[in-house]
DNA sequence: GTCTATAGGTTGATAGAC
DNA sequence: GTCTATCAACCTATAGAC
């Protein structure tokens, strides 16, 4: 499980308010840690507390109470996407770029969808959850989507690609597939058999040029 | 929310054993719409009695514990998956083929993605679908990229597609595009600002035509 | 901020009559 | 098969000391 922490960062950076000791942080990554495990259904403050080493108290401290510490949790692991999608895609060759977005887009769902799909568990945490996607564009899923168009729209003025190929349909199909084999695997139990990577991505070269 | 009683044709069919009631399959309508409303964590015992009109006895007597209401009723969500790929897809020509079967996909998707995701909230869920789902060649989520696979491999061969196109990607990516469609709303609580079905199909005709 | 101890409120599940 | 009544277990959340 990759560490969450920022605690060395946050406290070298600022020496003004209290000293973060770590528990909330650790908190929140043994929340997500056990999420993934077991459930949201199965994640219980009082295990999260064990393992943390905290005591249960102090994640009522935190977090109010058990829905906050979820939305908490919800929001660490969705806030990468707006490193994803703040700036643009770069170019490096047509299929190098592709190749490296999707790899991204796979890298942050595959943190992600536990948390979209633990959110579907609760009518609440659902709207919670929404919103805050909602909330900032970068945030959306099809602003992914539009880079990726945009980024092919570019190629296609300047005659890199064919014309007449809807290129925000074929992003929208890049970005699909990314979604579909991250999900296969909790569906399934078994790693994903579905066409790799490369091969959507040469797929697709093959159909914007030609 | 459609009706998902068999009543009427079972009781027709069958004199033996004992005539049905309607109960257990009042209990699984309900449990399934409450599911799709509120979420699993919200699913309870006490008020899906309610709603279907028995007694929160009834429930343990029909399916011995929660778990067991659960699974049936996904099992009932899931179950359609069979018809769409029992049989082969069609074929009227490529476009009203690739349609119709991404309308279906959809179509099933739109039931199916209420149980697919209620069952991460629980290890023992999750386990338990994923076995599932792997028990039979036909409810696997490759199944229905195989199938169209195929189709195309044979207009391939017949002359009528491109050759050195991956038929099976672009199946993948067919598929995978109605999973995005229809996950979206779910996780945004809007409908989905992603090109639509015919869109993609085009573009895909696009790719594997030319 | 963190801990311990505890209480309050739910909820799944059972027993037994009909 | 269905109901009513009841329970035992569990889990979130709070109070108060340190």
């Amino acid at each position: 499980m990759a560490e969450l922490d920022s605690r060395d960062a946050a406290a070298s950076q600022s020496r003004r308010g209290r000293p973060p000791s770590g528990a909330r942080e650790q908190i929140l990554a043994t929340t997500y840690e056990l999420l993934r495990e077991k459930g949201i259904a199965r994640l219980k403050t009082k295990e999260i507390a064990a393992r943390a080493g905290v005591s249960e108290g102090s994640i009522f401290y935190h977090f109010r109470n058990r829905e906050g510490l979820l939305s908490a949790a919800f929001e660490q692991a969705i806030a990468p996407l707006i490193a994803l999608t703040g700036q643009g895609v770069g170019d490096q060759g047509l299929r190098e770029t592709l190749t490296d977005f999707t790899a991204a887009v796979e890298q942050f769902l595959e943190r992600a969808v536990v948390v979209m799909f633990a959110a579907q568990s609760d009518i609440d945490l659902r709207a919670s959850l929404a919103q805050y996607l909602r909330g900032d564009v970068n945030r959306r899923p099809e602003r992914g989507v539009r880079l990726v168009g945009e980024y092919l729209a570019g190629l296609q003025e300047s005659g890199a690609i064919r014309t007449g190929v809807d290129v925000e349909t074929a992003a929208f199909m890049l970005v699909s597939s990314c979604l579909f084999r991250v999900s296969y695997p909790w569906l399934i139990g078994e790693p994903a058999a579905v066409p790799a990577r490369d091969e959507v991505v040469d797929t697709l070269i093959a159909l914007l040029e030609s």
